[in-house]
DNA sequence: CGGAAGATTGAGAGTTCTCAATGCCTGTGG
DNA sequence: CCACAGGCATTGAGAACTCTCAATCTTCCG
């Protein structure tokens, strides 16, 4: 178990921007963590009916929180890479998304009160995880920009970019690589598309040069260019 | 100034959800006040670039967070109303989007680094702030699936539906009507579409005898019937 | 009263969706 | 090792929704 800690403690204050003398919020964190619990995909991760269910740290694999529509049809609000928590806003009340694993998913499990508690005691956590929120929240505001304001392969294009860059500030992808477990359909459910478009839009971006993919390995061919489709501007992302 | 004080803080407590005992709180808001500002419709609130710049609670009036793309089209991501802060996330570090006043508006100011002081020495308004942080999350969802995954009509009605009953937890709507202060161009950047559709789809609510708007006075002439086009569950408003 | 902003309507164009068919890859059982 | 099944990707064609451009009407404000 105490290899376990280590294992998520350091990278989490590293995304927390909790450096140096860290070592009352690291003692802290030690206190929340209370195992780990791996998923397979497609399993509902963090079901936000469920009160006494801990907090989830992805230490490997992705998932995302979704809304499901009555006609069935399913909007994926947010992926959640490695390192990032699945449910901070099941730190306060009335969380009303789920999450589903998309890939065989590990995740460190966090005691809520005992997270509560610790931020009652540390304002430098406290302060941290709020940051963390905020860094939700300007994902989401671009995502309803994008949503709102630009067709579809911008959309995509952007995208790309953010995966990208997002996946690169925790070493998961280096030389505009990545790795994108999911299928072509879920993609279109966070693009607000279908997948037969979005197989048309990747194909386009193909095309001009833009990218390249083979199977769920993207390469960005064309960086610059891409991040100008999509008008990409990676100022919203601190982590 | 006192005056102007009690005039916002009570009802500021009530929203942060901070009852009973909170005295201390309370003093600890007083001295974060730093005096109001009062600005014209069109005019920018929190220039994100500006780091000295105060906090803003919004007491009469409404304001806009939002973004212009380089064509010149604007998207806004969320709708602020009177009770609620401009700018939260500048509490935090890399806040990129700005506010504008849609209506003449009056705000509070609030010192930020003596906010962040009050955080640091007062958990309860910490976790206030952060379950803030968390409503309008889960608004900035909802408005993710919408844009989404819903039709423009579908969008429109749940969006009038969100409106009322944020206005409505304020006191400021009943008996399903509201005042709109907004022009249906703002109105369509908002929901990510043109003027003219905006205008076609209140039109067609119109006819359907599902609203009826005057100038800028909306009823929901059929709230059930609304909210059942909108998909519309105000589980995710906990304001 | 005049001008400007905002609302409304029409018509044609474009993007994206829907339905449907086909091809490809991966894992499983023989 | 090969055949098969099922999930996933790809392609085509027509329909639907929303946009663009343009004109007209109405309301607001000085």
């Amino acid at each position: 178990m105490a290899t376990d800690q280590e294992d998520w403690i350091e990278p989490f204050l590293a995304k927390l921007g909790i450096r140096g003398i860290g070592h009352a919020v690291r003692d802290a964190l030690r206190n929340v963590f209370v195992g780990s619990r791996t998923y397979r995909r497609g399993q509902v991760v963090a079901d936000q009916a469920d009160e006494t269910e801990p907090l989830h740290l992805v230490l490997k694999g992705w998932a995302a929180r979704y809304q499901t529509l009555e006609d069935g049809s399913r909007q994926i609000t947010d992926f959640i890479l490695p390192g990032e928590l699945c449910d901070l806003s099941r730190l306060g009340r009335g969380a009303t998304d789920s999450a589903v694993a998309l890939t065989s998913l590990k995740a460190a499990l966090l005691n809520r009160s005992a997270m509560r508690s610790a931020i009652g005691q540390h304002p430098r956590l406290s302060d941290s995880l709020m940051q963390l929120a905020f860094n939700e929240e300007a994902i989401l505001r671009a995502w309803v920009v994008c949503l709102g304001r630009r067709n579809k392969r911008e959309h995509t294009a952007h995208l790309l970019c953010e995966l990208y860059e997002r996946l690169r500030r925790t070493d998961l992808a280096s030389r505009h690589e990545f790795v994108m477990p999911l299928t072509q359909e879920e993609l279109a459910d966070a693009l607000g598309m279908t997948a037969v478009h979005t197989n048309r839009v990747l194909k386009s971006l193909r095309e001009d040069g833009l990218i390249s993919t083979d199977r769920h390995h993207v390469r960005l061919l064309q960086p610059k260019q891409l991040k100008k489709v999509g008008e990409f501007d990676e100022t919203y992302l601190f982590t």
